[in-house]
DNA sequence: ACTAAAAGTGAGTAATCACTTACAAAACTA
DNA sequence: TAGTTTTGTAAGTGATTACTCACTTTTAGT
């Protein structure tokens, strides 16, 4: 990976998550990132493998943060990372992720980017593990409202990422997931 | 409203939300709806003309249902159709729902349609009430909550739109709020 | 230092796209 | 029925786009 090749893939993943992948012309991605069109295609065959590269990055960094999750002991501990996880997410690398939310609606991109990668399904097994040694009647069941929460949180990071809201809602969430709870 | 003025925004709407706005050529919609191309244009000006004819259907639709939502006598039968909602918009219309949600993450859009409408306001309020009679705590971080849930739910729907998980998964949602859990 | 492969350039090119225009058929109005 | 507006068409057109190609420069192995 040279160094003008790791330009090429910033600046694209920056403009695909700002303007959408088919609004982006490869023309600006090379002028943005001060290389040659011709360039983008020798390195990466097509505006797709451009694209594809990028995922193939999304793969390996939601890999590192399950890994960290399911090293956590304390089943609670994981559940509250998996909470913290949209959000450390999208501190960190905001276009990023961005992107990879936008592209669930995309047909092209549907099946490859959103076939539920092997970290996924780790994570839901553990999750699920997790609720049942809490006690929670429906483990399975509240895997699947957990994940659905963090997605329409994900949502509402993209339109209200207030350093405020965040924490607040945070530990709201939280709240709703504690030892005291009801487990129904 | 013509015949065909309405074939074009069926078919566009249809089009739109299986291929996405920006990879569905005008001369596509004109052929699959049987009507020239310049059509389009003499009765909807822009490409863009036929999107806010679209958005502007989307409105009014919403519209009937938090209005159906806000006549309900029990605070606890408004949340419970809350939760159905999503179920009932894929069900009755279901590509014309994608594409409002796509719309969510595509720049141009975001402003125009994901600026919350006075309906959405209205249902907030409503909700936010509905939890405070029930004794919640904090009602507003309820609606909140509640609005993270579904917005989830509808992705969860579109992957997975088969009748079972549908219907298990609602049946649990509203079990979580009921009369006799708890109001943290 | 010699050489071959890899990295990089920039001027094309064919295809596609949103949109226009000149014109014809239908529908309405008197 | 004559005249006018509205609805519809077909054949463009200029701009844009992803991608190619002939070429030069840099890098790396011996």
């Amino acid at each position: 990976m040279t160094e003008k090749q790791e330009l090429i893939l910033e600046t694209a993943l920056k403009l695909f998550a700002e303007r959408g992948f088919d609004t982006t012309p490869t023309s600006q991605i090379a002028k943005e990132a001060g290389v040659s069109e011709g360039l983008i295609f020798r390195h990466f065959t097509n505006k797709e493998g451009l694209m594809d590269a990028i995922l193939a990055m999304s793969e390996e960094r939601m890999g590192r943060h399950v890994k960290s999750i399911v090293a956590l002991p304390e089943p609670l501990a994981k559940i509250h990372a998996t909470i913290e996880l949209p959000v450390k997410l999208f501190s960190e690398e905001r276009e990023f992720w961005k992107l990879q939310f936008s592209l669930k609606w995309q047909k092209k991109y549907r099946g490859q980017s959103y076939r539920p990668s092997g970290y996924y399904l780790e994570l839901v097994e553990v999750l699920t593990d997790a609720f049942r040694q809490l006690g929670y009647a429906e483990p399975q069941k509240e895997v699947l409202l957990l994940v659905m929460l963090l997605d329409g949180l994900s949502n509402q990071l993209m339109q209200q990422p207030s350093e405020a809201f965040i924490a607040q809602t945070l530990s709201f969430l939280k709240s709703k997931y504690q030892q005291s709870q009801l487990k129904s």
